[in-house]
DNA sequence: TTTAGATTAAAACACATGTTTTAAATGGAC
DNA sequence: GTCCATTTAAAACATGTGTTTTAATCTAAA
């Protein structure tokens, strides 16, 4: 089958690789067409603006990934029990899902996530907002059941917190699996550092 | 008293709160010369290089700041009972001490130490670790006597973890405020922002 | 086949960056 | 006061960026 991809596909392709092991700023346009193969003004034609491009590499995978996180978070609340650690886990299906829409689609999509948050806070954050916010919202009514003895201000810094070390984790991943492969002779995959996280964050965030 | 600044002086100063604001790559030379009221060309003449002037900038921190965490986790280390909180409490006084060198010493210097792991990761990790690798082993060490149980790899990976929560908390960390402070009421200093963050670290990095 | 619109190609544009160069000014040492 | 090295000033330079323009090409309907 494997039918010939567009232009525009093709861009989004080459443009989500190289956002994901470089950031969005330190990626040029340039690189993004020689990667894709295609001319350099084409980005313009087919998006309008570099920005453009950035949020419909984000869109693929938003589109999929917050209706399923949706999706898990009400199915959890549902639930008599709800811990700290259900609901991180909430996360795990959605991020699996994105293998659909490319091999190594949950990876890239941390990464890109990483990257955006670290880079251009307010481009995205609100961006997420304007059209999540009632996942986010959702999000945050879970995780008050299962820490009701948190503040919501309290809840509100550790939800960042837990933000920011999965971001980090993302974006230094391909370094740190490097180092921990050479000085401790582990090899970890990329989807692992999911599971070595979830464990560190619901810990900071039941801590007392 | 107040003695005239010097250029080299001016520039240092100008630079660090912009790099604190805005970070590394996003502060151009001409934003600093005019923040400075010097001239363009004097960043190159007393510097050499915008790479050399960040590394100038991180060292006056640097240099004060490691010593004193070394001091600190020594005498922890001559405690019977070590625990993962005791240990992040270390970086309290060190960080503290920091108010000499300017006054907004402590979360200037997080911040600049948050956008140089978030933006050109490989450069100041090399610079920190050539130059404070001993320090950064002691802190290994004191927190596998703490946290006996952690194998070495994954408190690897903890430790970066908490980097990056700390990180993401210190470069977010003016807008986090603003918004905690819109939606919760809660007006929170930049210092305090280390005090909700040391218990959510040692909780993460004591989860099982 | 022809033709009109959509797409691609190539070049140029406008601008911002770090750096270098060249000249002027400054400030102690003699 | 003179002179020389240090420092500052102003301008130019080289390069990389996102974007726009103009022309060529392709594609599909009439």
């Amino acid at each position: 089958m494997a039918k010939r991809l567009t232009t525009k596909e093709k861009i989004l392709n080459a443009a989500e690789a190289l956002f994901a092991e470089q950031g969005f700023e330190q990626t040029s346009l340039r690189q993004i067409t020689a990667g894709a193969e295609v001319n350099l003004a084409s980005v313009n034609y087919h998006f309008g603006s570099k920005k453009a491009l950035i949020q419909a590499v984000m869109a693929r995978y938003l589109e999929i990934f917050m209706p399923a996180l949706e999706r898990e978070l009400m199915a959890l609340q549902q639930q008599q029990q709800i811990t700290t650690l259900a609901v991180f886990d909430c996360f795990r299906e959605p991020l699996r899902e994105l293998s659909a829409v490319r091999k190594h689609g949950p990876t890239l999509f941390l990464s890109l996530l990483g990257f955006a948050y670290a880079e251009i806070q307010g481009h995205l954050r609100r961006y997420t907002m304007d059209n999540f916010g009632e996942v986010m919202q959702r999000l945050m009514a879970v995780l008050h059941t299962a820490n009701p003895q948190l503040s919501p201000v309290d809840m509100f810094w550790r939800l960042h917190f837990v933000l920011g070390a999965t971001v980090f984790a993302q974006v230094s991943g391909p370094a740190l699996r490097e180092i921990a492969a050479a000085d401790f002779g582990e090899r970890v995959r990329a989807d692992q550092i999911v599971d070595k996280l979830i464990p560190f964050l619901a810990g900071g965030m039941n801590a007392s």
